[in-house]
DNA sequence: ATATATAATCGTAATATTGCAATATCAAAT
DNA sequence: ATTTGATATTGCAATATTACGATTATATAT
């Protein structure tokens, strides 16, 4: 097959792994962890930074927006892309109550 | 290619995307949530559960063993699996650090 | 209107992941 | 020693992901 089964899993579940792979590949958490350091948000250099194609950080960049986490803004001639601070705070709400949740119980 | 380019990121983002694969499928998160819930850690029978064929439940089971999730007792004939809390709560403890790390800055 | 800079999309190749049937392994009980 | 029950491994097919070159779209400046 190689397609993964999400009918058969709760909608929680699915989303807990749909945001979790915007994090299992270390290019994206390098993309995040870079705009968010960028006090003014220069964006077009984040290529250079990673030492990735432009098409391929573009690509990146998409799974990371979809996600919701991206918020763009114009300022000047390029496009500035912002961590969408809501959604990153509810992704890690998310996260934490999957943890606190399981790490209970067994053995 | 096809294949991740590890060698232009940190260990640190690299442990953080390898972290994230195994929450990255639902059948993994719905095994990890399944085992802590059996207070007596009964084990066969996650495959009743999750509704996946042995192999692949067997398969992700090693994923999730690979990245230290586990640990597996005996308790009379059948193998015992049960949360490394240890593990988990040094995973959780990772991911809020970098997600405390990136939420600020940026506009 | 044209040139320039920037980002997105398309097409494609390489590799990884997911899933299962068949088989093998291993431990406990008989 | 053999059977039995449970898990791991192997082999394979289908799909997804990662990456980049070439191209296209878009916006700003000239």
């Amino acid at each position: 097959m190689g397609a993964s089964k999400l009918q058969i899993h709760s909608k929680r579940l699915n989303d807990i792994a749909l945001v979790a792979k915007v994090f299992a590949h270390p290019a994206r958490v390098a993309i995040l962890e870079y705009i968010s350091k960028q006090k003014d948000c220069i964006c077009s250099d984040i290529v250079d930074e990673i030492g990735l194609s432009q098409p391929t950080i573009s690509q990146h960049l998409q799974v990371i927006n979809k996600a919701g986490l991206l918020k763009g803004n114009f300022k000047g001639k390029s496009i500035c892309y912002c961590i969408n601070i809501k959604k990153f705070q509810e992704f890690q709400e998310l996260f934490n109550s999957f943890f606190n949740k399981t790490k209970f119980n067994c053995c």
